[in-house]
Order: structure tokens, then sequence, then C-alpha cells
DNA sequence: CATGGGATTGACT
DNA sequence: GTCAATCCCATGC
């Protein structure tokens, strides 16, 4: 069997959806991916193998997790064969464990404002730089790819990007209240 | 070695 | 709506 990550990026991150998301007590369901590979210039890979990208050309099924903006940790999975640089970003996650922990990391009660974001997801299950290149299939961050919820799912553009912007490699579902930037006007 | 730009978030006008 | 925070790392001199 091929292995789940080894498949298109973006056929990967359309199968996110519904996936549960779990680190130490914390848990969640996956309701927004992005998909990024080094053909496109939004990809972190689009530059070649570098320092911060030997991760994204390593073998599939590991996570890719790098620092944005100097603040927010950001956590993808590493997708298609070794050599190939190309990950799914996790943008948002519905709380489903560990919520009170996922409240006292993120100092903030609404259950809706915990993982609405890929910033906030990483901070709610306290992922960090520490974890990347780990296998997700051992942890201490695994995602759970059989028995996934049927979630309806929709594509839309890439949120946050200035190149490439034109690809709908985002998927959500729609109308979710986990979705980041739920609260904004649909785009068009 | 110095510089500048982010796959964001939250606070503020 | 605007904008600062903050730091890794790719790039260029």
């Amino acid at each position: 069997m091929s292995g789940f990550y080894e498949r298109p990026v973006g056929v990967v991150a359309r199968e996110l959806i519904g996936c549960v998301v779990r680190c130490g007590e914390t848990a969640g369901l996956i309701v927004e991916t992005e998909a990024y590979h080094e053909i496109e210039p939004a990809c972190h890979a689009f530059v070649g193998r570098t320092a911060r990208t030997v991760t994204l050309f390593g073998p599939a099924g590991r996570a890719y997790v790098y620092l944005s903006y100097g603040l927010h940790t950001m956590l993808n999975a590493v997708c298609e064969r070794e050599g190939v640089g190309a990950a799914v970003l996790i943008r948002a996650l519905e709380p489903l464990e560990g919520i009170e922990l996922m409240r006292a990391r993120r100092r903030r009660e609404r259950v809706e404002e915990l993982c609405s974001g890929p910033g906030k997801l990483t901070e709610a299950l306290g992922i960090t730089l520490a974890d990347n290149g780990a296998d997700l299939r051992a942890g201490p961050v695994t995602i759970a790819t059989k028995g996934r919820a049927a979630l309806p799912v929709a594509a839309s553009r890439r949120i946050g990007i200035t190149k490439a912007v034109e690809l709908e490699w985002r998927f959500a579902v729609p109308g979710n209240r986990f979705v980041s930037r739920a609260g904004a006007a649909p785009a068009r």
C-alpha cells in the first residue's frame, strides 16, 4: 500500500479534513487545510533544499513545523515522495479534548478562539519547533487518518500569501464556526 | 556579515 | 479599517 501522505498534496489536503490531530491531552478535528508544492512560489520549497526546507523534501508523513512572523508556529504534514517538497498546512481545528488546557494556553475562554487559525491551534496543542521532523504516525503530534469524519469540503484561494494567489488550494468545511477568519466576508 | 520579508494574531483607531 | 510584535533564515554585498 502506498502511504496516505505519499499522494498528490491536493488530494491529501482534502482528505485531511475530518481527521483528528492529537498532542498529549489535547485533540481537535481538522476543518481547514491548505496545500503547498515546490512547483509554485508560495511554497517554502520553491527555493529548493535549504536549512529551513530539508524536512519538506524528506519522507512523507513527517511534521514540518516553522515559525511565522517570529511569533507563530505552523504545523504542516509533509506529502508526496521523498525528494519532492510538498506539505499540507493545518489551518484550523474544532476542539475535541483537553479544552480546559487549551483555554489556559491560549488565555481565551471562547471555544471558537482556541484553534481557529494555524498559529492558534499550535499554541492550544502545545506544538513547538522541537516537533519539526517528527513522524505524524508516532508522535508526539499525531494525525489519525483512518476513520475520518465525512464532512463537506469546499476549495477556495489560500489565505495570507502574496504569490500564486489564484490557486484554489485551500480546503475548508463550509460555514463551520471553527474555520479561521470565519467572521470575515466570504471570498468572491 | 547585514538586511528584509513573511503560509499571523491581537490590540487599537 | 490599520499596525506592531518578533525572529528565523534566505539573500546579497
